[in-house]
DNA sequence: TTATATTTTATTGTTGACATAAAATGTTTT
DNA sequence: AAAACATTTTATGTCAACAATAAAATATAA
């Protein structure tokens, strides 16, 4: 539709690895199932090469666990302390990037941001909460990208990865949608120490 | 020789990602080099799939950079405020890594942490300083996997790529390797805040 | 001479076939 | 019947050839 978003060219295998992602989160694909390269292949028609690329590429974030020789498995996730660990980690990261922005953030950005929040309400009103996962991670690495541009991003992904957004825990969408439109509001006025509390507070 | 630590069986990509992070890491192999799958190949003796995995599980660890259709190459080492984050991050996980052990090390491991330590001093006494970086990996690696096991190691492990050890920073063999002394000490009489202290000033 | 278009070359991406190792099945022996 | 061994099957690891793409070199036009 007019005005929507420009859709990102993906690679075959970065399109690949998004579904599969998808599958994981949603819980399509359960912990400790194995996945056959021969069976992806012939899903995603393509052969086995970039199919063990993308396999490699998800073991790397933390989603699958691969042994030699045997393949690999989605893995299950953290235990608790280990989730805090992650938890605490992936709020540097994000604190780091709003100190870095301090204002650079432009009208278009802001646009940008406000278009998603709608995004993660309509996803709420759908009750697709897989979605509601995709547009918030979304969200969040847009202020990690203008912050750190790809490298930060490549170092904050696996953490949102590995701790698989949980979303059941959100009592009520409005109160999703508003954590993140705090987030917006203090980085639009350019109080950094707002946004960072607003930020931690939505990440847990 | 007898006595010695059981050589790690490491699988063949294993072996060959090894070799280039320690040309990346000892500056043989200067930032945006561009690297070659079919030189790489006839170098290690292989075909260019195995080569091309162990380029995609280098790239995510941060230490190369890859294009569509263009190859990859040697990333350069962050920013100063990019460098800061990840010593933080890292000071992180090596403080979780520390509480969670709280007493759980055994003689065979402070007599194994012990051999660590003489053999970073042995690769100071030979101006080795690569094989210095290597086993100040190892030291810290084993404390880590002691407390998270592969997990933790996977976690960790790019922050410590990224950070690219640089050892001409020590003035003295004998304070670093004290440094890590000091880890040891403080992890064998159970001083927990001691040792994350050492850790914190460790690393940096 | 510069700028643009075309061809060439080099390099990466993909594929299907083969080698090798793990798992499953079947057989023998106790 | 259970355990140990041998055989078959299945899946992953590796390879060499081919296709597709981007960079480099060359040719053409302004």
């Amino acid at each position: 539709m007019a005005g929507s978003r420009p859709t990102k060219i993906l690679s075959v295998k970065d399109q690949i690895a998004e579904q599969l992602r998808s599958d994981i989160i949603s819980g399509d694909l359960a912990p400790n199932t194995k996945l056959n390269e021969k069976e992806l292949a012939e899903r995603f028609g393509l052969s086995r090469g970039p199919i063990r690329d993308v396999i490699l590429q998800l073991t790397k974030e933390g989603l699958l666990i691969s042994k030699n020789n045997v393949g690999a498995s989605v893995n299950s996730v953290l235990d608790t302390s280990m989730q805090k660990l992650m938890i605490n980690l992936r709020r540097n990261i994000e604190v780091y990037a709003i100190e870095q922005l301090h204002g650079s953030l432009t009208e278009k950005d802001f646009a940008e941001l406000d278009k998603i929040l709608d995004d993660l309400q309509g996803a709420f009103e759908n009750e697709d909460y897989t979605q509601v996962t995709k547009v918030d991670i979304s969200f969040h690495r847009y202020i990690i990208y203008k912050a750190g541009g790809d490298e930060l991003v490549n170092i904050w992904y696996p953490f949102v990865m590995r701790m698989r957004l949980n979303y059941k825990r959100i009592t009520s969408g409005d109160a999703c949608v508003n954590e993140h439109r705090l987030i917006v509001e203090a980085l639009r006025s350019g109080e950094v120490s707002k946004a960072t509390k607003a930020v931690k507070a939505n990440i847990r």
